[in-house]
DNA sequence: GATGGCCTAATTAGGACTTCCGGTGT
DNA sequence: CACACCGGAAGTCCTAATTAGGCCAT
């Protein structure tokens, strides 16, 4: 099945002469995308930027005017309203940007790799996965016979704390779950926090700003135009048996992951170090009680924004969303998984190798080329020539940006400009009530 | 012609919602 | 009264697993 095909870069160990014949095929494909998810995307290490910027792990610029803000929001507020908006949602962006040209040109089966620092290894993230993959019964390795078989269960969806990536569990279609599009969410500045937004980002506590407009995002993500919230809320409900969902009692449109990738990227609505500090303000006082923003339509301005116009005015200078930062001190809990969780499985933190700035012009799938680049370089194929053209642009790039990162390493010592912070982060996160 | 391997389409089963509903609480 | 919230029940959609049948080589 041509859709089950996931391109990481290149087939098993890189072997590109398996590919051959195909001088097309795009070793890179850039293009815009929220750029938290990058971070999910490219594998980047912390060691790989921490010698230059060990405590930024995003860069945000504050907004200087708040008529900017205003304009900018709404404009994308129209543009997640009237556009593919969940179409560039990490998961499904991702593979139908990847997957679907390539399904029309690769016919043989590539093994998913990964290109790391450290070289190129084999499948991708193989040892995240690991834990997963021993949970399986040994019996689902026997080779295919004829003849009735036990049905094989298939597979659940996978918990929050687990990877988001198209793998075994999100083969072929545009399975995005929903909660999975409910952290696309709270990690895309173009709708946190003003439409959802984490209240406690330690516990995984979100609200639904504006239930009514997650709800349309939701459905027009699922091509359900009639989709609201009172039906996306049975969904979520369903989540609470599975254990992927609480509900923060007595707080309405408040829910609680149980769990968390550990390099979500947090984005809150002021100073993250002050927010913290509010939480038990804002939770005890419940402030968030009565607040939402569900005149719905009346906060969403539908014109036809281009998704490229919008991109072309990124709505990232914003006061408001001057923190993007990890969980400040994230818990380990000792307290045992709901049933339906699997073991963690946890992507390595990510960084910037490349700055914010670059972050919007650069896919992951770029990223993960940049940081590789003199291996994939060294490996010199014949007959794809246009890959490594591109290599050698992301080459320059990769120079123009260091030499970039030099001047705003000098220009952020007499300027500092944002607030971010870079906290160590556990390696589970498994979050109880007792968050709250 | 019998057998086995390969391929493909059809069928089946199950997960993840979606829809509808009646009810409760604020 | 509006809204959030709850959970049961039935339905839809999608996907993977399984099965059946056709084709071909031996």
């Amino acid at each position: 099945m041509q859709s089950e095909l996931i391109f990481d870069f290149a087939s098993d160990h890189v072997n590109m002469s398996q590919l051959g014949g195909y001088s097309d095929y795009p070793a890179v494909i850039v293009e815009q995308v929220p750029h938290p998810h990058l971070f999910s995307y490219t594998g980047l290490t912390c060691e790989q930027s921490q010698t230059k910027h060990h405590q930024q792990l995003l860069k945000v610029e504050q907004c200087e005017s708040g008529e900017e803000e205003t304009m900018e929001t709404l404009v994308a507020a129209d543009s997640l309203l009237n556009m593919d908006y969940p179409d560039t949602l990490s998961l499904e962006h991702y593979s139908q940007t990847f997957l679907p040209s390539l399904g029309d040109i690769i016919t043989t089966p590539v093994t998913q790799v990964t290109v790391s620092a450290e070289g190129i290894v084999g499948a991708f993230d193989q040892p995240q996965w690991h834990s997963l993959h021993t949970k399986k019964p040994a019996a689902q390795l026997q080779s295919k016979k004829r003849g009735r078989k036990p049905r094989h269960r298939r597979a659940e969806s996978p918990t929050p704390d687990i990877i988001v990536k198209k793998d075994k569990y999100n083969k072929g279609g545009n399975t995005l779950y929903l909660w999975q599009f409910l952290m696309e969410l709270l990690q895309d500045r173009q709708v946190c926090p003003r439409y959802i937004k984490w209240t406690n980002p330690q516990a995984g506590i979100f609200k639904l700003v504006n239930s009514k407009a997650v709800a349309r995002l939701w459905g027009k993500h699922k091509n359900k135009p009639d989709m609201n919230y009172e039906t996306m809320g049975r969904a979520l409900r369903y989540y609470y048996q599975r254990g992927i969902l609480n509900k923060v009692e007595g707080q309405r449109l408040v829910y609680q992951f149980t769990s968390l990738p550990k390099d979500m990227i947090y984005i809150t609505d002021g100073d993250g170090i002050k927010e913290e500090e509010d939480y038990d303000h804002n939770e005890n006082s419940g402030n968030d009680e009565g607040v939402s923003d569900d005149s719905d339509d009346s906060t969403i301005p539908s014109s036809d924004q281009s998704v490229e116009e919008e991109d072309s005015h990124p709505p990232q200078k914003k006061p408001s969303f001057s923190s993007v930062r990890s969980p400040a001190t994230q818990r380990t809990r000792p307290a045992p998984r709901p049933s339906g969780q699997r073991d963690t499985v946890l992507r390595s933190a990510s960084t910037s190798l490349i700055q914010e700035q670059h972050l919007p012009i650069v896919s992951a799938e770029m990223l993960r080329t940049l940081q590789n680049l003199q291996k994939v370089q060294s490996l010199q194929p014949a007959g794809h020539a246009s890959v490594f053209k591109t290599a050698q642009l992301l080459g320059s790039l990769c120079e123009r940006q260091a030499a970039a990162e030099v001047a705003v390493d000098s220009d952020e010592k007499s300027h500092p400009r944002l607030k971010t912070s870079q906290v160590e982060t556990p390696q589970l996160v498994p979050l109880t009530s007792s968050d709250q």
